[in-house]
DNA sequence: TAATCTGGCCAC
DNA sequence: AAACGTGGCCAGATTA
């Protein structure tokens, strides 16, 4: 049974709209505020699938009021991934161009925020959910891959729940030893903004070894000139370039930079902003990336610097279990591609290093750098030597993606493992591949043509194991919540903090730890199977409980 | 002056 | 050692 879930156009609170397998209307009911906790409870009870329009709109609403549901359908993600997926007869189902559907999660999407969608689908506008949930059960029964796409938007609409409940929970975050570690390493923060003590000190220092009295080693273009006139032949100011210079600037510059960077991305100005009652609140983007990964908007979840995660610290009596899962996209294109002898390699051990003991290639290094190689497609450098070892020992796994980055290179869309297919390469691309295939076409032409091909080709090459891996990581995520509930309610409750692709962060009492590291080991059992049956891959991570984020 | 672009660095 | 995928974010430079 579905259940649309939306604001009641008549009272201060939600209206319920039973809904059948095909999406048929059986029914609808409004509830207050005050009584939603009670009846949505009830329902979720029964195993009712909610269906939300957009699940930010309303679930940040029930979350406060202390609501946790089940399973939902979000009508945005959802669309979105059938819509583009190869595995539903194209255009049968959705129409090409915007509906008022469109118009209302693209209002969601702008400066306005969820006012926008509230506005644009309050009372009488909002469009029929009903009728949207019935053209989307449509689309997947009409799929070729029903069953996967149905996992893939209950994965997806679940990741739409567990976005909100992060940021509602927040990861901890100690802001004294935060403000100690920004202490020690820039001096006290400037009362009259401008650079602190440690920053002021090296960048004195820059202009002294540099003979440069002015210099702001901020700009890229003045510094890169000061560098040149002082003998120091650089094409950047990129560190890795610096690096490989002796000159005595070199090491107050690199130490300037890191410094900066720091006070910059993750200072006293961040904490500010994104840290309150010792929580970081972060918002999550989900399916924000094309690939289905989650993005975030602000704050920079999504690149938290080891230098300041030893801010990340559990609250008292209570422990993280952080858990990451080891060599994910190079397992996942195994299992994809049926590799039994790749899958065999990382079989209950760590697969760079079973490419060593089964003698593809002589050290884990190498072993890493051919995968990624494969993976992101290199063309130059020690990872395209390697790659070819990788190709004569495991061709199934290698083959597909090859074969993803041929389909890429001629324009067509591949798809993931779920259904989640990539974007049409964009008119300008077509023109540019078109123009250089045309007879009279100039060797600039063709080699523009070739570069845009294989550009593109490397896009969708990565689409299907970063795709795929996203899937995986979204059910691991959905099972892990499920084994969470019976571990304990209310206050006291584990709950998950963070999340990072292939890596999760859960904020757990004490005395919960051992069986929630259990649980994501069985929540990682359980996606792979959902994912690849009885393909004989596993999943390994690894698992660390600390009470400190930077210790695991 | 505000919007947009660029280079650089962080994460996976 | 640095060219090979997905992103976010900042300061400075450039453009409208």
């Amino acid at each position: 049974m579905h259940v649309v879930i939306e604001p009641s156009p008549t009272i201060s609170g939600l209206r319920l709209v039973d809904a059948d397998e095909t999406g048929q209307a059986a029914g609808e009911v409004d509830v207050s505020w005050d009584e939603a906790p009670t009846v949505l409870a009830q329902r979720d009870q029964e195993g009712v699938r909610w269906v939300f329009g957009h699940t930010a709109e309303l679930y940040p609403q029930l979350v406060e009021r202390g609501v946790r549901l089940s399973r939902s359908h979000d009508l945005a993600l959802c669309r979105t991934i059938l819509r583009r997926s190869t595995t539903v007869p194209s255009g049968e189902v959705f129409p090409e161009t915007g509906d008022e559907w469109d118009a209302a999660w693209e209002a969601a999407r702008g400066d306005d925020g969820l006012t926008g969608f509230a506005e644009l689908t309050g009372g009488s506008e909002r469009p029929d959910a009903v009728a949207e949930l019935q053209r989307q059960l449509a689309a997947v029964a009409a799929s070729t891959r029903p069953a996967r796409l149905r996992s893939l938007l209950a994965a997806e609409s679940c990741g739409a729940l567990i976005a909100v409940e992060i940021r509602y929970d927040g990861l901890p975050w100690r802001r004294n030893v935060h403000e100690r570690l920004l202490t020690e390493a820039l001096g006290p923060r400037p009362v009259f903004g401008g650079r602190p003590a440690v920053l002021e000190r090296l960048a004195d220092s820059i202009r002294t070894e540099l003979d440069a009295p002015g210099l702001n080693p901020d700009s890229h273009a003045d510094l890169l000139r000061a560098l040149r006139s002082a003998g120091i032949t650089v094409e950047s100011t990129s560190k890795w370039e610096l690096q490989r210079h002796e000159h005595p600037v070199i090491e107050p510059l690199l130490r300037y930079k890191s410094l900066s960077r720091l006070m910059t991305a993750n200072g006293w100005a961040w904490l500010d902003e994104w840290v309150h009652d010792d929580r970081f609140r972060p918002e999550y983007i989900v399916a924000g990336v094309v690939t289905g990964r989650w993005a975030t908007d602000g704050g920079g979840a999504l690149q938290l610097p080891a230098q300041i995660r030893p801010a990340v610290v559990a609250d008292e009596g209570w422990t993280f279990v952080i858990a990451d899962a080891a060599q994910l996209e190079p397992r996942i294109v195994a299992a994809m591609a049926g590799d039994t002898a790749m899958a065999a390699a990382g079989y209950g051990t760590d697969l760079y290093q079973g490419l060593v003991d089964a003698g593809t290639v002589d050290t884990r290094q190498h072993a890493k750098i051919a995968m990624l190689g494969a993976l992101y497609g290199a063309t130059t450098g020690e990872s395209a030597r390697l790659m070819p070892r990788l190709m004569r020992a495991y061709p199934r796994a290698t083959g597909l993606v090859e074969a993803a980055a041929r389909a890429g290179e001629r324009g067509e869309q591949v798809t993931t493992w779920l259904g989640r297919s990539s974007p049409e390469p964009s008119e300008g691309w077509r023109a540019v591949t078109r123009a250089g295939a045309q007879v009279t076409a100039t060797p600039a032409d063709e080699r523009a043509a070739r570069r845009a091909a294989r550009d593109w080709g490397r896009f969708t090459r990565n689409f299907v194991a970063q795709g795929t891996a996203a899937e995986w990581a979204l059910c691991w995520m959905a099972e892990l919540r499920h084994r969470l509930r019976p571990l304990g309610s209310g206050e006291q409750h584990p709950h998950l903090v963070y999340f990072l692709h292939d890596e999760l962060v859960i904020h757990t009492p004490e005395q919960s730890a051992s069986l929630v590291a259990e649980a994501v080991r069985d929540a990682a059992a359980a996606a792979g199977r959902g994912l690849f049956g009885d393909f004989p891959i596993d999943f390994p991570l690894d698992v660390a409980i600390e009470c400190c984020y930077a210790d695991a």
